[in-house]
DNA sequence: TCCTCTAACACTTTTGAATCGC
DNA sequence: AGCGATTCAAAAGTGTTAGAGG
């Protein structure tokens, strides 16, 4: 494993710049295995999903630096569809199968360590190993729940909260990278992408080293990836310190997908708002690109909205809410007249009445609780 | 026929309790 | 008595496969 020697930096530009609601305006999170994400990426990175809830691998693993060591944070995840398609597998390679399923239940999953000061979470990287993926609806794990099939990417959160109960009045800042991106399977489909969960996963060495019932059955027949001798796959040359120096911090807060896409190249393509046809195959991260990663706003999550927005409309924004955050410092960031994404109204759940309601919510599911 | 999903399998890793020594 | 290191068994996790089901 690479983890600390690899690195996806991410920034935030801070609105506004002053205003002492606005404490963790120099927060900035890296995705700490983001070279073994990129391996994965780059042909296409795919996450079992089972009915009992299976982990993710890559799983995600984040560093944050930035925060108040005194103030307290809760840290979030959800996983946001990446399009309105679902794909299949076909001749090598993924093409689309129509239009979306139905978003299941948005769950986020609650780091275990929420709420912690901000000393804490600068101490050492973030894991969400324990994050499970399902494509059970009806699931009471609390697990994420997506849809096989279909593309999804994760959402960081880091909310400026005491409790798990006060995340709702909290500042909050959401994150996001784009070489997380992952399309959910309940069996693998591209024979590299098994390889590489061979190769770095230490619970798949059953498969990888010789000698196993398994494996040898695996050969006997034939599997294209039950090779247990597998090679080590060569780490890609893109992977240098240099290259990595290349990827420009970037986040817009308060951009719309249009302003984003103004700002550079690689802002077409993250987040994904492009159209399917153009990911129909991996994308892979060309590192003298400008690929960056920049802060998701979660109203600008435009592929959840049509789902969502309804939702949202059951619990409308108190008019205060939408002062400048000049004038109300304690205001949730997102209701500031700096986001300025008026047509995807981004309402914090104010009305939700219980837990069961909230974990309806992106950002106040149970799943850790 | 094709595609997707599930359960079982054999193996490794992780976890936590028990034990031991200082 | 308290603490840290070590050991060991159980639990949890992994990808692959055959077969079921739509």
């Amino acid at each position: 494993m690479h983890a600390a020697d690899s690195v996806s930096n991410m920034s935030v530009r801070r609105t506004p710049p002053t205003g002492e609601g606005f404490q963790h305006s120099s927060i900035r999170i890296n995705l700490e295995n983001s070279d073994l994400w990129k391996s994965f990426h780059n042909v296409g990175t795919e996450m079992i999903i089972t009915k009992h809830g299976r982990r993710m691998f890559p799983h995600c693993s984040v560093s944050l630096s930035g925060l108040q060591p005194f103030a307290n944070y809760v840290i979030m995840v959800d996983m946001i569809p990446v399009d309105g398609y679902k794909y299949k597998w076909k001749k090598e390679q993924w093409e689309v199968a129509g239009k979306a399923e139905p978003q299941p239940p948005c769950r986020t999953y609650v780091h275990p360590d929420s709420p912690a000061p901000g000393s804490h979470w600068l101490k050492q990287s973030l894991s969400f190993l324990k994050l499970k993926l399902t494509n059970n609806t009806l699931d009471q794990h609390g697990h994420i729940i997506l849809h096989s099939m279909h593309r999804y990417y994760p959402r960081f959160h880091v909310v400026q909260a005491d409790s798990l109960y006060t995340v709702r009045w909290g500042p909050f800042q959401t994150f996001s990278f784009p070489e997380t991106t992952f399309t959910a399977v309940t069996a693998y489909q591209n024979p590299k992408i098994t390889k590489l969960k061979i190769d770095h996963n230490p619970f798949a060495k059953g498969f990888r080293e010789g000698g196993t019932h398994s494996h040898k059955r695996c050969r006997a027949q034939g599997s294209p990836s039950g090779s247990p001798s597998a090679k080590k796959v060569p780490k890609p040359s893109h992977e240098s310190p240099q290259s990595l120096q290349k990827m420009r911090l970037h986040t817009e807060k308060g951009l719309t997908s249009t302003e984003q896409s103004q700002k550079g190249p690689h802002f077409s393509a993250w987040p994904p708002e492009q159209d399917a046809s153009d990911r129909l195959h991996a994308e892979p991260l060309d590192m003298e690109y400008d690929y960056s990663c920049e802060e998701q706003m979660v109203p600008a999550s435009l592929p959840y909205n049509s789902y969502r927005s309804l939702e949202y409309g059951r619990y409308p924004f108190p008019t205060s809410e939408a002062e400048p955050a000049q004038e109300q410092p304690t205001v949730h960031p997102l209701a500031t007249a700096e986001y300025t994404a008026p047509q995807h109204p981004y309402h914090h759940p104010y009305a939700y009445s219980n837990t069961a309601d909230w974990s309806q919510h992106p950002l106040f599911s149970y799943t850790c609780w």
